[in-house]
DNA sequence: ATAGTTATTGAAAGCGCTTACATTTTTGAT
DNA sequence: ATCAAAAATGTAAGCGCTTTCAATAACTAT
């Protein structure tokens, strides 16, 4: 069943069909109730690929995650499909694992497939290869980078201040009395350099000491954080805080302290990072710091939204995290 | 660029610019190059939708999930996309928060979208509207449904028993000697139901008692699970262990307990569902029914395949589960 | 009724590709 | 060199729609 048959059996011309289709109103009312008729009769559905091959929009945007069975990129992922969906748009979602070669791969073929745009959440740190691959990708359609950061035409940046974030905990303990403070750093995206930099730089600025296991390199996870807690305690590292580059490594680092019968947070204080559901689920609460991917999630869709109305829009977005005080600390 | 200003530029017909565009052997080394020279020289992107219209496909798939952020649907979700990604095909995801007209509009968008067929995962136990709604989608592409059940023409289901799930752990906490065993029910879902008649069964085989609050309905998640606690004691039920139809339910529960200075698994065992990372999260460690999430994502992706390939598929495929045993029973 | 408007409708081109079929070129056997 | 068969290439139709522009119908005021 398509637009001829339509018209045919309606007694009109395909262009009038495609008018109703289109709830254009310059058609009559009678007419239009004859077109429907026949629409609604044979159950027609419009051919969107047709369609979109004359306006040359699919009304599909192109989502990248990491990995959408981690929380932080799960919420934000859903929070852009139900906004965009609001306005019309479906969502391609692709997992890339991180790996800058599949990224180009999955851009590639969105871009075939002429997605009207792209939204890339979370970015690995600076990979010549992939910049220019998502730069000459942005030539054909608006691209919007959450938590990732890369100047050029038609390319849109809406970040946390990951670096603030950490440096509020670090502010945070200090206020409580804490000198030794440790990292974890489990990633090595665009974010977990900035948070990197959050701790040094609070650090200093409280004169507090940087030593060499003050910031420890981890795997991210449950496993990954109790690993860190074990290589502090043999290299008798002294340390009564801990802050952690995301929730689920300080729920691994708050299970090893617990093993060692340490108590949270008297010997130790743990914070961690996402403020995600995680935080509520472990023993004790999380103290974290709140990165507000709803909002940021949303503004991205905004952005987005804004450069296909054509309205003005910053090149680079910021947003401000909080952190949200529990037990753990 | 378009195929017509390739094939000008390298000299030759548009039809042999489509066969090296689709690796037709049917072209000479040379003519061959002489077009690849071009295309690269371009950077000629396919247009994807105007093949689609040809072929009548898009290379897509369209999955439906209740939240992609509760770690179940994350982890089919996710499992599903690499799995089609493999197969050549991207993934529309749709989050319809359980709601039967959100589904309803949802297949209807993505049936003009012509997708090649659609997974839907979890399903609201009976409903009419959606149910006919789905019969006649999928007279226009396969479906598959992930823990749902609808018999009907070309469509197929993959379901996790959840029955036998739950049964097992009122098999394992009967042998460690429990009788006032307490089911805590957080959905409505056809899984939902289906846990529920695993434990009623459960029980009856083992002629344990089932009193008013044996099987409670509570909400999903943290909250749930302590809300039920807190009802449980006010009402004087005795109970010996409690399990959960998710791990987020049964941490709540275990959250609950320890508020009242019960211990875990001593005063009261716990089981969850699910078996998701959550489950190693929280203190102590959950034992919980492992559903096999990954295998029945895999194996819908099969199935769906098996379709395209014109293979005789089974229209019910049914998976077993495990009972993962932790510190928490 | 009549001319000038305005509201409806239709004809046809074109979006960028695939593919059946026709045509041309190449190859190999005689 | 000649012809049949095979290989390579080209022609053109068509996928189902939107949209411009032209044509017609329906009003309006004279």
């Amino acid at each position: 069943m398509n637009i001829y048959n339509v018209a045919s059996e309606a007694g009109v011309s395909i262009a009038t069909v495609s008018r109703v289709l289109n709830n254009s109103p310059q058609v009559s009312e009678k007419t239009r109730k004859k077109v429907t008729d026949v629409l609604e009769k044979y159950h027609y559905t419009p051919n969107a690929i047709a369609r979109g091959l004359v306006v040359n929009s699919m009304k599909t945007i192109g989502v990248l995650t990491i990995d959408i069975r981690d929380l932080y990129y799960a919420t934000v992922a859903y929070t852009i499909e139900q906004d965009l969906s609001k306005l019309g748009y479906n969502v391609m979602l692709c997992n890339t694992g991180g790996d800058a070669q599949e990224k180009i791969n999955y851009m590639k073929r969105l871009a075939e497939k002429k997605v009207d745009g792209l939204i890339l959440v979370g970015s690995v740190f600076k990979d010549q290869k992939l910049d220019t691959a998502i730069s000459q990708i942005a030539k054909q359609m608006p691209i919007v980078m959450v938590n990732g950061l890369l100047e050029a035409e038609n390319i849109y940046s809406i970040i946390c201040d990951d670096s603030y974030g950490i440096s509020i905990g670090v502010a945070y303990l200090h206020n409580k009395g804490h000198r030794d403070i440790v990292y974890l750093q489990d990633a090595e995206t665009y974010s977990a350099q900035s948070k990197v930099h959050g701790f040094k730089t609070g650090m200093l600025k409280r004169e507090l000491p940087l030593k060499a296991h003050s910031i420890l390199k981890v795997e991210k996870g449950i496993n990954g954080g109790s690993m860190a807690v074990k290589q502090l305690v043999e290299s008798d590292h002294n340390f009564s805080a801990i802050i952690a580059g995301e929730d689920i490594t300080a729920v691994g680092a708050i299970k090893a302290l617990k093993a060692l019968h340490k108590s949270i947070p008297d010997d130790v204080a743990v914070i961690g990072f996402n403020n995600s559901i995680i935080a509520q689920c472990c023993d004790p609460d999380l103290t974290t710091v709140d990165n507000k991917m709803e909002m940021t999630a949303t503004g991205a869709v905004r952005i987005l939204n804004d450069v296909f109305k054509g309205r003005n829009v910053p090149s680079k977005t910021v947003i401000t995290p909080d952190l949200v005080i529990r037990t753990s600390s």
